[in-house]
Parts: structure tokens; sequence; C-alpha cells
DNA sequence: GCTAGCTAATTGCATATGCAAATGACAAGC
DNA sequence: GCTTGTCATTTGCATATGCAATTAGCTAGC
């Protein structure tokens, strides 16, 4: 309710006020306790509420609005948003909505999935902590019946013990994690590999044929969330991004 | 002089007042007209010459800070920024840097030069327009005595006239467009492809190897700049980056 | 010459105020 | 019921004003 949310809204006292309510609105979006499409207190609650002017207010959610965190409308007020999908240099891509994009067919499997402590390779490959426990799963992606992309995924169940209830059966673990997990902050990297000869014949490609390695791994605060390489076919695929020398366009 | 500098900036009448003076100052330094290091006219001049409040200005120049354009200090005064070299998830490169930055001896040579008309193949390869004048540029950037990249570049001789009586002898053609040339947008492509036999000589592995291959294209307003495709061994590169949901961080 | 301190220029921040623009909700009229 | 108009809420924009913080450049004193 209405009361909850102004509650939350405090001044820590460091730096311009107008800062602090912004990053107290900011943290308050970005901790899930205002999920996408809760409403904002329109201005003049947020004023009386902090003993700022209107002005001061203003300015603090002007910035979330630019920065994307929130959507304001006249006579409607002021909405959390609803994180975009897209990155302007490289999606987090929902790969089943990449596929059907395209216009082909989206069908998936798990093709195995083990839960618990990593093995010394695995804790190598994807930088973890040998105590930690981690969901890992390999599944395929499959456009018109044909691979599209191998997916190798860490799921770390301290942070989404969700995960270790999940089978997966119907929506991918990107997908699901999407929807069931938060992240502040992403990690890409992107090479050019030989495609080793298991996963060649997953992809139903010749051994060390070119492959693009898209890695990711993924945080919220600090604590780690997934991590995951996405092995695409390098002759079917490439990635754009478009943007101007002070950032994305 | 401080009188240009003034005259310069003007009102379209377009939107917010603050947005106005924003675009016209933004416009000033995207064009080339405000080089970096030019020094901005201080709030209270421009309030008298546009008769626009000082809060207004101060807004509109405190969003050009915050959007990297400009940088204002107390006292100092305001001063044109100089664009930031790398970009949050793939740089704009300065090849020799990087190389240096990994510590090793950097050094290159110019392979093939050839100016007029593409041919139709180079055409088809680069996107270009048969009758346009271009400079057609093969590079080879080393690494500790190592083939590092190889660079196969388009310079748009319309666009940069300059390009034609330069022999990028001792500045890489990346390295001399970012000094000559300014650019509002590029265009990024990575895919990951097998080594042609010609290029994997040069680069000292085996024909089809897996290299990541870089694409750009780079424009000034309408303009095409410049094309480059950049083959780099896959197994000794990759490229990271690092954002969070709402854009780079 | 060198340093310490002062002055003034410039940006940063907050407030109070007023009006404009958009629009959800409701009422009035048909 | 449907449309039309009115009202009230909420955000958007601009102004005027005042003070704070920073610091370049000058001055006075040694």
């Amino acid at each position: 309710m209405a009361q909850d949310r102004l509650d939350a809204v405090k001044l820590d006292g460091a730096g311009p006020v107008y800062d602090q309510i912004r990053r107290s609105i900011r943290d308050l979006i970005l901790g899930g306790t205002w999920p996408p499409g809760t409403s904002v207190p329109p201005e003049h609650a947020l004023m009386e509420l902090l003993g700022a002017s209107r002005m001061t207010v203003h300015r603090a959610l002007v910035q979330l609005a630019r920065e994307g965190l929130i959507t304001r409308r006249r006579r409607s007020g002021t909405v959390v948003a609803s994180p975009p999908a897209t990155h302007a240099m490289l999606d987090i891509l929902s790969i089943p909505a990449e596929v059907e994009r395209l216009g082909q067919r989206y069908a998936y499997a798990v093709l195995a999935r083990h839960d618990g402590r990593p093995s010394p390779e695995l804790a190598l490959r994807f930088g973890l902590k040998r105590g930690e426990r981690i969901a890992h799963l390999v599944t395929l992606h499959q456009a018109d019946d044909r691979p599209h992309v191998l997916e190798e995924r860490i799921i770390h169940l301290a942070t989404v013990p969700a995960a270790a209830s999940e089978d997966f059966a119907e929506t991918p673990p990107g997908d699901w994690l999407l929807q069931h997990s938060l992240w502040s902050q992403a990690e890409h990297a992107i090479s050019a590999v030989p495609a080793e000869p298991d996963d060649a014949a997953l992809l139903g490609i010749a051994a060390g044929e070119a492959c693009l390695l898209i890695e990711r791994r993924t945080w919220n605060q600090a604590a780690p969330v997934t991590a995951v390489r996405l092995l695409y076919p390098g002759n079917r695929h490439r990635f754009v991004g478009r943007f101007g020398p002070y950032g994305a366009v």
C-alpha cells in the first residue's frame, strides 16, 4: 500500500538531497522492494514526507526516468519500469524469442543436469568456489529442428534457491532466471573457438569448425547468480551493435 | 574567441528551452565547431545571451555533463570533453594502445593499398556504392613480432579527403582517423569464421582455424567514414564487456 | 623570490512560486 | 448507453533568489 512505499524512501545524509532521493528510490527498485509496475508516490507526497521542495524531488525523479528505471506520465503518475529485455550492445537474450523473431520453430531440451558441489574442472572453467552449491545444466536449443546453440549453465543455488526445485522442462533456464531472479551486473566475453568433438556432434557440425563462444556471468549486488557458456555455430550467427562515441545510441 | 562561441549558440524554438540549449551546444561539439578543450561560455554569459534564467542554462549544462560531452569545475568553468577512447561493450580500439597495454612491443605494416572506385567484389563485401571514391588498405599489426590482427579497411575519400594524401607509414589508419575525422555512429558485428588460406598465412596460423571477425562501419551524421574488418586469431583474443540491466555500468 | 591569504569568478544546490499540459474520473446531457 | 464536457490531479517547465563550495589569480608581507 501507499504507506509502505512512503516509509521506504529515506534520506541518508550523504551528498546532495536530490541524489539521496534518487539513490533511495533506485535501491528500492533494484533491490526488488518495488517490483516493476509499482506506482511511485507523487511528487507532493515525497515532498512532504522528506521535507524537500518539489523541485528537488522532481529533479531526482527526472533523473531516474532518464536512467530508464521509472516511467512518468502527467496525471497518471510515476511507475516502476520493467527492465528492458535487451541491451544496446549485446542482448541478455531470451533464446526462444530470438529464434522466433527469425520466424523459426523453437525447440529445446535439457541434455544433462547435476546439482551439488562443482568438480575441480568445472570450478576452473566457470571461476567457482569449491564449496558452493550449484546446479549444472547442459541444454540444446533448436531452430526448425536444427541445432541453434549449445548452452552450459551454472546456477548459484545460494542466490537462487528456487532453482533447485525447478526442472526446466517447460522454460529454458535463461528465461526462467529472468523471471525468478534479479541481476544488477553482467560480464560478457566473446571469443572464437574451434568446436570440441563432443560439442560439434551435438551441434551437427564438424569438429574444429569455428564457433562463437559467449561467456556471461551475472551478479546481483555482490552475489553471483549464474554463469553461462553459449556456443554458436560460427557460420550461422553474428552479433550486431550500434552506438555513438559517447555511448549507446 | 569568446564572441564566436557565444554567437554559435542558438535557440530553435522546438521543445523546452533547456533542451534547445542542450541540443545547440551538443551539435556544436559533435559537429566539430567546438573541438575538445574549447571552453564553454559561463552560465551567466549564456543566460544573458539567450535570455533564459541561469537555472535553465544550468539544467542544459548539467545534462551535457552527465552525457560526458563537457566537464565542469567550479571557478575554472566548463570545457568540451575529449570523447572517451573506449566504449563499455567494445572498444573503438587503438590497436597500438591495446598491444602496449599488454606490455608487448608493437609493430605494423601496410601490406597493400589501392585508391579508386571499388571493385564489385569489394563493394559487395563492405556494402559500398559503385561510384564512390575510396582508399582500400590491408595492414598487419604485430605484437612482439607475432601477428596480432589483420586489418582490411575502406576509407571514404569524399568524407575524409585528407586520407588520399596520407601514406599511413607512421600511424595506422585507425588511429589516424581518430585524429583526423569525426564519427557520430558506429555499427559492429562480431562473428566467428574459419581463416581463409591467404589470411591464415599472414597471421601465421593454420587455414580453417577459428578466428574472431569484427566488422565495423562508422558514419558521421549520414556520411560514411570508414569500414573495417579486423581478423583476430581466435585462440588468442577475447572481448569483454560489463554492464547492468539498465545500461552500461 | 616565495608563501600565505584574500578576492572574485564560477559552478552546485535548494527553495518558493506560478503557470502549462496531459489526462483519469466523473458528471451532464442526449 | 454513449458522448461530451468539466474538474482535479499530476507532471513539466521556467523564473527569481540566495547561499555554499571550489579555486584561479592576485596581493601583501616576509
